[in-house]
DNA sequence: TAGACGTGGCG
DNA sequence: TCGCCAAGTCT
């Protein structure tokens, strides 16, 4: 067990180091031998040194604070989406120690647009008990990383691998699309009977020497050559051994999630101007939009008149209300329809009762950690 | 163990 | 306009 330094350990982090460990179990030697081949990992190396990415904000570097804050920005989310983000962060928290100590709004409000909130949240818990437990610099363990909130088995070898040239295998979205079509291997990577031979070959297929260049090969051979539609299976040095093009079945692999309906749903937002002021309410950590501010929101299914009444009663009396146009945001997994309301109160109350809600200053809301529609919403009001 | 969890771009 | 996609983790 490792040695908790500091408050910031507890027993729930310890609970996590367990399961994490524990459902990546590292197979046996001869499990392996069967993926073994020293040509693949020969092809992916050449490839990147003459072809591969080299230019990328955090690339050209072995600093894990910058290698870990671009492997957490980049999961699921688009190189050209984190690149503004990724050099804003690191303006303002330029090292681990400067992130540890900044305010939760403050990493909030960088993350504001990014999505997936919850790994702003973790980046700041794992930035403190960097500082906290090993002295401000991140292990070169991938045991240890991934015992860190917000790093899974994929980024902790990603961060083992370019910060510290540990020989740790990825798995990620570039790299499954790459096995799925060279291997030939049918059924949804996402299940469990698909992905953890998928590992198993990932740590076969690693090279003695070299692991940064074939780590950042296999990522740019998935991104720029192997992309999910119209491949460029003519440049691909791959392409002798791709199963998938010798038996025209690229454009069906890897195999899609299976899709199913998303469900609807509605709210009504609240907007509550006062002398340059706009009402937010902090959300709760878990669920949509997890940790940011946000307007308050009524029940569209319930009576408009009580509902608004009800809303606004802490803050002042209600004098009137204008309906603005609604729209609908669209999320992985559901639809959501949002009316929005411009509320006048005839009168504010001084006070608020509940720290739940602020009055924000609507000159200051383009760097307020809103959700992105929201933010729209609110500029497109009061913006200049 | 599936499902929850965002957003902007592209065809 | 609309469905689908893009460097996963947590529960």
């Amino acid at each position: 067990m490792k040695r908790v330094i500091g408050n910031s350990g507890n027993s729930v982090d310890t609970e996590i180091t367990e399961k994490k460990q524990r459902a990546n179990k590292i197979p046996a030697q001869a499990d392996r031998a069967e993926f073994v081949d020293p040509s693949f990992s020969d092809a992916v190396i050449s490839w990147q040194k003459q072809h591969g990415r080299h230019s990328l904000p955090w690339q050209n570097t072995s600093d894990p604070y910058r290698v870990w804050l671009s492997e957490i920005m980049l999961q699921q989310t688009q190189v050209t989406a984190v690149i503004p983000y990724y050099q804003k962060f690191l303006a303002s928290f330029p090292d681990v120690q400067s992130l540890a100590q900044a305010s939760s709004e403050e990493v909030m409000s960088h993350w504001s647009g990014l999505g997936y909130y919850t790994r702003a949240r973790n980046l700041h818990r794992c930035a403190q008990r960097v500082v906290a437990e090993y002295a401000g610099v991140f292990p070169r363990d991938p045991a240890l990383l991934q015992d860190l909130p917000g790093i899974g088995r994929s980024t902790a070898a990603a961060i083992a691998a370019f910060s510290y040239g540990v020989r740790a295998a990825i798995l990620d979205g570039n790299v499954k699309r790459v096995f799925a079509r060279v291997f030939g291997i049918d059924g949804y990577p996402g299940a469990k009977q698909v992905e953890e031979p998928m590992w198993r070959r990932a740590e076969a297929l690693l090279p003695e020497q070299g692991v940064e260049s074939y780590t950042q090969g296999l990522m740019d051979m998935g991104a720029t050559l192997c992309t999910r539609s119209k491949p460029s299976c003519d440049a691909c040095p791959l392409a002798k051994r791709c199963v998938a093009l010798a038996t025209d079945r690229v454009a069906q692999l890897p195999v899609r999630k299976p899709k199913k309906a998303i469900p609807e749903k509605q709210t009504g937002m609240l907007i509550i101007v006062d002398q340059g002021l706009v009402l937010l309410e902090q959300r709760p950590d878990s669920g949509i939009w997890g940790g940011l501010l946000s307007l308050p929101e009524i029940d569209m299914t319930a009576d408009l008149d009580i509902e608004l009444t009800r809303a606004t009663a802490m803050f002042g009396n209600l004098a009137a209300c204008d309906i603005l146009p609604s729209f609908s945001h669209v999320f992985t997994h559901f639809k959501l329809h949002i009316s929005p309301f411009q509320v006048h109160l005839e009168r504010r109350f001084a006070m608020i009762a509940q720290s739940s809600h602020v009055w924000y200053d609507v000159d200051k809301l383009a760097d307020a950690p809103l959700p992105a529609p929201v933010k729209k919403l609110l500029l497109g009001l009061f913006g200049k």
